[in-house]
DNA sequence: GTAATACCTAAACCTAACTTTAGGTCAAGG
DNA sequence: CCTTGACCTAAAGTTAGGTTTAGGTATTAC
């Protein structure tokens, strides 16, 4: 069992946090002695997963059913799994969407590079969009399909 | 020349997004006719690169900036491109944190799709993390990676 | 015994990025 | 004329996810 404080530097949180998550009934088996809050394995892992969903961009109060199904119990599973395959769904189209941005980015950079060596932009804007260079033609196509 | 009615809709974005863009300074150079703003090729460019900017993760004070230094020519090229070099790693590595957080996932989901078979967890917390079927040993590893 | 810590709460505060509201101008249509 | 619709502004409101503050308790250190 640890103390919040510990808990707080094993996950570099501020305990500030640790309160807040606690309060918005992500911790739903939380317990307490003499009012000091007891955090377990069950907390551990739970912080663990929140971490996670966080990355996957999933919002406090779907962390929060996620846990109150956890605490429910296996008639919960399929609930649990649907959250997960969705999640995974919603990244994988993020993921793509970003791997475009960075596409643009990758561009950019080439543009820039170039812009500076020419002093100007005006070589450039010849080149595009039918003009590229291989080793960029890719990035740019990738960057401004619809 | 557009007004920011035809321009909100062929962004699907709401005019009241466009105005708070330029009053943040998103359009340094938009004109206006008797107090109405007038969308030239430069402001729709300035969009699609707000749009690629803002899925990158950048503030929109950042994209200001980079909006003024367009706006005051090629001095600004260097500038420009460390912006981008900058963001450009920024999104790497995010990216490589969302992979992470989505190879928790697919092990979850193959947990549950397990769990639900099985009617529990008992059977499958004996299998890990030492004696984890092939197919979703690589996610396992990868999202419990430091 | 008293001072420093670590914990507790409720409630106020914060930030970003919008959105909504309230009130006003102007041109076209009936 | 007068109403409808598209534009304008400033300012207030909203949401999420915390963080900070103010005040209180309980244990340990000197």
């Amino acid at each position: 069992m640890y103390t919040i404080g510990q808990v707080a530097e094993m996950f570099g949180l501020p305990a500030s946090t640790l309160r807040y998550y606690d309060k918005q009934g992500l911790f739903p088996g939380l317990e307490r002695t003499s009012g000091i809050r007891q955090f377990g394995d069950t907390e551990l892992e739970a912080l663990r997963v929140i971490e996670c969903l966080k990355k996957a961009g999933m919002e406090i109060k779907d962390i929060r059913l996620f846990m109150e199904w956890c605490a429910e119990g296996p008639s919960t599973y399929p609930q649990r799994k649907a959250m997960f395959e969705e999640r995974k769904a919603h990244m994988e189209s993020e993921i793509a969407n970003m791997n475009r941005a960075l596409d643009m980015l990758r561009f950019k950079c080439w543009y820039y590079e170039q812009a500076i060596q020419d002093g100007s932009e005006d070589r450039l804007e010849a080149l595009i969009p039918d003009n590229l260079p291989e080793e960029i033609k890719g990035a740019y196509e990738n960057a401004h399909a619809r």
